[in-house]
DNA sequence: GGGAATCTTGCGCACCAGGCAAGTTTGCTC
DNA sequence: GAGCAAACTTGCCTGGTGCGCAAGATTCCC
């Protein structure tokens, strides 16, 4: 994912997943909001006012894992065919993350961010990492329509099928012994547009 | 809608409106980080600390309008007849909602509020203000639900719902001339599921 | 009228975002 | 490999913020 791209890069890269899981362990032990920007800081062995060039904000530092998924999401989206119906599309992408999750190495991001629940003041700041991609969401699948309201579809599609997602990811944190892929699954088959394809 | 309830929560609910219009106005004039609390509570009348009495950030206070709307439509749902199937009476309780606002006094807040487009860093709060009432709405619409999956389909049922009503507010906003009742129309429309009122 | 409940306010404190200006590290070229 | 430019880190500092606390004001209700 991140090939050998410069020195520089590889290490902005360790730096910011070093605070995102530093950021996420001391949320789990302490509880998100007796932790103190600084801690987390600190136990990534960098500045506080270096956290600051990384994350706006310690709940931005926390998504970041989330944001990164969703992240690969669109990408792994970019690789399906042009053609497909957009909801089938979006499926299919959305089930090769979950398999991605439930197999690779992002499982132990898993197993850390399950311990971010049962903070429902946390429920906000999750959204807000959603609605960030939601336009960028759109304006991929606006290139996948046609016809009059193109753009509205592109953002009807974009945020449901993204609250979609988020339940099924709450559903799959929620419940560990269920993979990943079949919470998703089982989301997308309840929420599945009556026209998909349609002009 | 507040009936005499007697003194003290009228003056509460005055102080609340207050401070969500004096947030409203200022944004709009000076862009919503230019404004400061304290300004905030200087316009309505109030001190600082006052402020957090009621509101817990800048930005609860800017969309305190949309909490109260979205609170209104879970009223207008709960009045729907509990045997209709989910999304159609979703779709009905929006609808009322959306001629609440092109008719009622609530045309003045959708001129207010349509200042505070174009400020996209805005969007992740709207996201919030719609996360807090998914909740409810979640557990509103179990209540409706029979069948195995009922929680998972009614959390997936409450997102993608709001999801669509959030998108066609947002075009609302943009689009002054179209009336809100149409915007929700058109995307209830492309959002409808494939299977309403399955087991 | 008067006591209980509730709300407002000022004060204080820990915390936070982000501008600025050194100092340090990395990238690139010869 | 020397050396310069670009990029990154850090400390310092300032204007703001959220919230606990306790004193004073207001409302409620008998």
């Amino acid at each position: 994912m991140d090939e050998a791209a410069g020195l520089r890069e590889r290490k902005k890269a360790a730096t910011r997943l070093a605070l995102h899981e530093a950021a996420l362990r001391l949320a789990a032990e302490q509880g998100p909001d007796r932790v103190t920007v600084e801690a987390i800081a600190d136990a990534a062995n960098v500045s506080r006012r270096t956290f600051s060039n990384y994350f706006s904000s310690k709940e931005e530092a926390l998504f970041y894992g989330d944001t990164t998924r969703l992240r690969r999401l669109l990408e792994l989206l970019h690789a399906e065919p042009a053609d497909e119906p957009p909801w089938a599309a979006l499926s299919r992408a959305a089930l090769h993350l979950a398999a991605e999750v439930d197999d690779g190495p992002a499982r132990a991001w898993l197993n850390r961010r399950r311990r971010l629940h049962g903070h429902p003041g946390l429920l906000s700041h999750q959204a807000a990492a959603y609605a960030a991609i939601e336009r960028e969401l759109a304006g991929e699948l606006a290139r996948r329509l046609t016809g009059p309201d193109q753009t509205l579809r592109a953002r009807v599609l974009a945020a449901t099928f993204l609250a979609t997602v988020r339940v099924a990811t709450q559903q799959g944190i929620e419940h560990p012994d269920t993979p990943m892929i079949d919470a998703i699954r089982a989301a997308l088959a309840h929420a599945a547009p009556a026209s998909d394809g349609g002009s």
